[in-house]
RNA sequence: GCCCUUGUAGCUCAGUCGGUAGAGCGCAUCCUUGGUAAGGAUGAGGUCCCGGGUUCAAGUCCCGGCAAGGGCUCCA
């Protein structure tokens, strides 16, 4: 080592002399023996490194662990390096691909590799070897011509040399094991403390459905066995909140073999479902919409006219009606086009919106359908506003507070993120200009973080879209408000101006907040894990009767709550309250209501909330129900 | 659409080596009349997803299809 020396600024913005072609690892061991047993790799301005790589430069430091975002990419990444080797160890013929690390764990692909999920064991095992074997990993740079020669065996990889080029060609070793790869890595196997082969599946080549398919592990790892523990719990917790699961369980909806990614609806579901259109009406009333139903049904020429036939045919459900072709409609816009031109328009009355919740199919692919998430029939609480150009801003963000006020009921937090224009679309620049700032001032009158989404719009428009985050943190896309500029050039939709010329252009937005009702309820059954609030619950109260003795009584509760329209069972069965508690839990009832003697000689109730599934004791009726009263009125989580 | 896995009573699932179908829950009837998460007994209930094939014999093995689950691709 030469006497040279380097300068490293650490985040408290210390500067220490060091020399050069020292490691992170030594610095950092060099401040706490602590803090280096934790620490996975370093940042070095701003570049992820090895701890193991000579530091040649000066710079700022910032050591990463298991907890930063990127420190965990790097384990992860390492973790399937592992993998990958377990599998050459164990199966020679198979061939890499690639394996990098995901926002969940890590998975490495492999061709000729022909395995079933029982087999995932034994290669967890032999990865528990490596590790245990707490093998290095190595760095080297190596030119094109050596990385061809090291990897001629390995299709993939030559490609993927091939396509490298100009840049640098890093390759990994640790152990017996090498590879591709741009790094960088944890310092040996050792620190992998817990790992666990999680799912096999086909995957194509580069993500090409031209391509071969390939066959992937997926991988979880840890730095203890602790936290695989607890992530294995979540994810057990997580699977007990299925909407699928719980769909059948509570008897909300139900899916058969003779209707594909069509749902039924049941008694229970249906609940869900109106309650929520029920709420969607009233503040949508409030909010200047007015709502229409088209045909779910329309001709030929109509998705000629719109575009859906040359862009979107194959997903959608063609008949003959009168020997004319129809097809079944995949989004309600047209329809809503024959709609706005029904009639001439004046400027004055602009912004106009226009609700419906429309009923639409589209033919996916078989195996993309998953219980309500995906399906093929679903009901969208669309919306088209149609206005003049200078009112954009507004309207975009009168949809983005209402939208905050339908997921602040529901107790579901999200973020926003825009897309601009993409390579492929139609319009002039100054229009795209034109959208795309009214989009982002609505954006930043929210007052709220946005993510810019580059080039990611519709070839028609700009868009904003909601991710919703549920109560186990996971994201999904639901609203979405997207600016069309094409459908009122292809349907010539005009209005009359302060000029009196009726040709204005009015702008067009799509907006939806729920997205479609399936989904969102299908979002909602997991984020309440079944337990809806009182305005919502399918069936909000219970009335059970200690004995059928005390029938009598059970029914004028019962009655009463009924004829102020509660939604309110009895369960008058010859079991036993244990059972009939049971039951009522099961079924994840709101209020459960208990009477016997007791109660009926008081004119009480002897009440559980089933939800947290404590008895809180007797109540007067009358106070009770007032108590429901206001929890429904105030939309109480 | 593609890769892997699965499909048995209303539900959840067992079924070994190919020999002709099982449990728990639910349901019905009876006993029990009860105080906050399963009282007891008896009984009914089957196109083993569908169609072919191999075999003396198929829930079981093979082929094809359909559906579901996990992924990939797709998702105006």
């Amino acid at each position: 080592m030469s006497d040279e020396k380097i300068k490293i600024k650490f985040p408290d913005g210390d500067i220490v002399e060091y020399p050069k072609g020292i490691t992170a690892l030594e610095i950092v061991e060099g401040i706490s023996k602590k803090l280096a047993k934790k620490t996975i790799a370093a940042k070095l301005n701003d570049k992820v490194i090895d701890l193991f790589r000579p530091i040649e430069e000066d710079g700022s430091i910032v050591f990463l662990t298991f907890d930063d975002n990127e420190g965990k990419q790097v384990f992860w990444h390492s973790a399937s390096h592992i993998l990958a080797q377990a599998v050459k160890r164990l199966y020679p013929q198979a061939k890499l691909a690639i394996g990098p690390a995901i926002e969940n764990g890590f998975y490495y692909d492999f061709d000729d590799l022909n395995i079933s999920e029982q087999d995932l064991e034994k290669i967890e095992n032999e990865m528990k070897k490596i590790i245990k074997e707490n093998q290095k990993f190595t760095r080297k740079v190596i030119s094109k011509e050596q990385a061809l020669d090291l990897f001629k065996n390995e299709p993939y990889k030559l490609e993927l040399i091939n396509d490298l080029d100009d840049k640098v060609i890093s390759i990994y070793s640790n152990g017996d094991f090498v590879d591709l790869c741009r790094g960088p890595h944890v310092v040996s196997t050792g620190v992998i403390k817990a790992v666990k082969l999680t799912k096999l599946a086909g995957a194509y080549w580069r993500g090409d459905s031209n391509n071969k398919m390939l066959t992937r592990i997926y991988g979880i790892a840890f730095p203890s066995e602790e936290q695989l523990k607890q992530y294995l719990h979540f994810i057990e917790e997580a699977q007990k909140r299925d909407h699928r699961k719980l769909g059948k369980q509570l008897r909300l909806f139900s899916l058969h073999e003779e209707g594909p990614g069509f749902p039924f609806w049941l008694p229970r579901g249906m609940v869900i479902f109106n309650t929520l259109i029920d709420f969607w009406r009233e503040e949508h009333r409030k909010a200047g919409y007015v709502e229409i139903k088209t045909p779910i049904m329309l001709n030929k020429a109509l998705w000629v006219r719109s575009g859906h036939w040359d862009n979107y045919r194959e997903n959608m459900y063609l008949t003959k009606v009168d020997n004319e072709e129809f097809a079944i409609k995949p989004m309600n816009c047209p329809g809503g086009m024959l709609v706005y031109k029904e009639e001439v328009h004046s400027y004055k009355e602009l912004p106009l919106r226009v609700g419906e919740i429309g009923l639409v199919h589209r033919h996916e692919l078989s195996g993309v359908l998953s219980g309500l998430f995906r399906v093929r029939a679903f009901h969208q609480d669309d919306a088209h506003i149609f206005m003049r150009p200078d009112q954009i801003k507004d309207e975009i963000l009168g949809v983005l507070q209402l939208a905050d006020k339908f997921y602040s009921i529901f107790g579901l937090d999200y973020h926003l993120e825009l897309s601009t224009r993409p390579e492929k679309s139609i319009g002039t620049d100054e229009q795209w200009e034109q959208a795309t700032t009214a989009l982002e001032q609505a954006l930043k009158a929210t007052g709220r973080d946005y993510k810019v989404n580059e080039g990611d719009g519709a070839f028609y428009g700009p868009k904003i879209d909601i991710h919703i985050k549920d109560a186990i943190g996971r994201t999904w896309q639901c609203g979405t408000i997207q600016l069309d500029m094409s459908l009122p050039e292809r349907f010539d939709l005009t209005y009359m101006g302060e000029d009196g010329e009726n040709k204005h252009r009015p702008v067009m937005i799509h907006r939806v907040i729920y997205g479609s009702l399936e989904r969102f309820i299908g979002i909602l059954i997991e984020h309440f894990a079944g337990k809806f609030p009182l305005w919502l619950a399918p069936e909000q109260v219970r009335v059970i009767p200690v004995s059928n003795n005390f029938n009598d009584y059970a029914e004028e509760v019962y009655k009463k709550l009924f004829d102020l329209g509660f939604r309110v069972e009895k369960d008058f069965r010859d079991e036993t309250v244990s059972k009939k508690i049971r039951d009522a839990q099961l079924m994840k009832v709101n209020y459960i209501i208990v009477v016997g003697e007791k109660e009926k000689s008081t004119n009480t109730v002897n009440v559980r909330d089933g939800r947290e599934n404590k008895v809180l004791g007797q109540l007067n009726l009358d106070d009770f129900i007032a108590s429901m009263k206001k929890e429904i009125e105030e939309k109480r989580l």
